[in-house]
DNA sequence: CGCCATAGATGCGTCGTGCATATATGTATA
DNA sequence: TATACATATATGCACGACGCATCTATGGCG
C-alpha cells in the first residue's frame, strides 16, 4: 500500500515513449428514423478478417486532430455527412477487439434526420434495426437487409450500436436529442413517432402532445400539412433553450 | 460524395502501424460523500509541466490489459483501493491537453463510501469540492484545501472532475449509485445527505422517504443507530436488484 | 422529570399522466 | 353533393407522486 517518494517519482516519469502504444480509432454510429424504426448506416468489410461482415463507419485517430474533429472527419469521408449531431458515445478497448493489432476505439453517435441520408456514399446501406431487449437494459442489436436478413456484424459493433440504442433511450427523455431526427418543421405526431421509435414502445398520444406543448420546446410556425388524406396537422419548430 | 473502390480500398486498408501512435491512460475521479459535501482524490504533481499541480490519479494502458482493467490496476497502484464501483467517464483526446506528447485520456469515475479512502497513500489527498454550477449545466469543479484555499488542478483534470459530478447526477435518480457511497448498513437520514450533497441541494424529507420506502431498493435491517442523542432511526440495506 | 433533537406517520392540495369522450377538418368515394 | 374515413385537437376525470404542514414517538441529557 505504502509506495516510497523515488518509487513514485519513476512512476510519475514513466515515459511511455519507450513502450508499444496502441493505435486509436473513432467509430461512428449513425441512426436515424424511418417507418416507425431506427435504421443505422453499415459498411461491408471487403478484407479479412470479418470480410463480408458490416461494420460502423471508422477510422484512425491523427495526431494533430482531436477526438471530436476525428469523428467529424472521418463520417464526412465515410458518408459525406456534415453539420449532423456528433456525441461521443464510449471508449472500447478490449485487447483482442482487432485481431490484427491493438485499437481502441472511441465511439460515437451521429442523429441525422432521415431525409438527409439521401445520398450516403456508396457501400454504405440504411439498414433498419431489432432491438431485442427492452427499456434500457442494453446488450447487442441486430442489424437487417431488405429481405429481412441478418447482416453479420464485425468485431465489437454490434455490441458499439447496442449501447448507441441504450444511450439515447436514456437520453430521450431529458435531452432535445429527438428534434435531431427531424427536419426544421415537424408535426407532433412526426415528433411522438421519433420518441416511439427509439424507445421501442407506443407512447400515449395525449400525453405526450400535452407534455411537449408545455415544455416551451416547440412553437406552432403558423403553417399546416397538405395532401395528407385527412385532416392536416399544425407544424412546429424546436425552439433552442 | 463520391469515392472510387480503389481509394476506398486503399483506405480500408490503412496501416496506422506507419504512423505515430498517441499514448494511451486512464485517469480516475474517485469520488466521496462526507460533511455534507463531495470530496475527491487528489495527487500533486512534482514535476513539470504543472509542477505542484494537483493530478487525478492516472496511468499508461498496458497493451495486453482492457481499458477496465488498467483503470483498475492504476487506482489499486496510486491509491490502494481496490473492489469499488468503476464506471468510464469519458474519452479526452485535446491534442495539446499534455505538452509534453498526444496523450488520449479514458477518464473513469470510483465511488467509494468515506469510511474506506482513511488510508490512502502518501501524497493523496481527500480534498472537497465546490460546484459552481447547479442542476446538469457542467463545467469545471473546484478543489480545496483544508484551509478553504484552491487548489490548482494540473491538464484538464477540472473539466474531467466537472464532468464527473455532472455524470452522477444526471445518473444519481434512475440508478443505484447513491448506495455506492454508504457502509452497508445506513439510516434513510444518511441516504439523503448523499443524494443532496451530489445533487448540491436540499430534497424533501418526506417525499425521499416515501419514494425510497416504496422503490423496493431498501429493507430494514431491524437494527437501530445507537448513542446518537435522539432518537435513533432505523438502519436500512440496500436489496440488490 | 422535562427539554431537545430527530424519527416516523398522516392528511391535504397540486400537478402530471393515462384514459375516455367529443368535436374539427382535410381527402376519398358513392 | 353527401357521406365515410382518418387523423387532429380539446376537455373532463380518476389516480398516483410530490411538496408541505401537522402530529406523535423515542432516544440522550441535565
Amino acid at each position: 500500500m505504502e509506495r516510497s517518494q523515488e518509487e513514485q517519482a519513476f512512476l510519475d516519469s514513466y515515459d511511455p515513449g519507450e513502450w508499444e502504444r496502441p493505435s486509436v480509432a473513432v467509430d461512428i454510429v449513425v441512426l436515424t428514423v424511418a417507418e416507425g424504426q431506427l435504421w443505422a448506416v453499415l459498411r461491408p468489410r471487403s478484407e479479412h478478417p470479418h470480410k463480408d461482415r458490416w461494420t460502423l463507419p471508422g477510422g484512425f485517430v491523427g495526431m494533430l486532430e482531436s477526438l471530436d474533429e476525428a469523428a467529424f472527419r472521418v463520417l464526412g469521408q465515410k458518408t459525406g455527412l456534415e453539420g449532423v449531431f456528433l456525441e461521443q458515445l464510449y471508449s472500447f478497448g478490449q485487447p483482442d477487439r482487432d485481431p490484427r493489432m491493438r485499437v481502441i476505439s472511441v465511439a460515437y453517435y451521429a442523429l441525422v434526420p432521415v431525409g438527409q441520408l439521401a445520398g450516403i456514399n456508396g457501400g454504405a446501406v440504411l439498414a433498419p434495426l431489432d432491438v431485442p431487449w427492452s427499456a434500457e437494459r442494453g446488450g447487442p442489436v441486430v442489424a437487417r437487409d431488405r429481405g429481412d436478413e441478418i447482416l453479420p456484424m464485425a468485431f465489437d459493433h454490434a455490441e458499439i450500436l447496442g449501447l448507441a440504442v441504450k444511450r439515447i433511450r436514456g437520453k430521450l427523455a431529458y435531452t432535445d436529442i429527438g428534434f435531431e431526427l427531424l427536419p426544421p418543421s415537424f408535426t407532433l405526431r412526426e415528433l411522438r413517432l421519433v420518441h416511439e421509435s427509439i424507445l421501442g414502445q407506443p407512447l400515449n398520444k395525449d400525453s405526450f402532445r400535452r407534455r411537449v406543448l408545455a415544455s416551451g420546446d416547440v412553437a406552432p410556425t403558423g403553417e399546416r400539412q397538405a395532401d395528407v388524406g385527412h385532416r392536416p396537422a399544425a407544424l412546429y419548430r424546436f425552439t433552442r433553450g
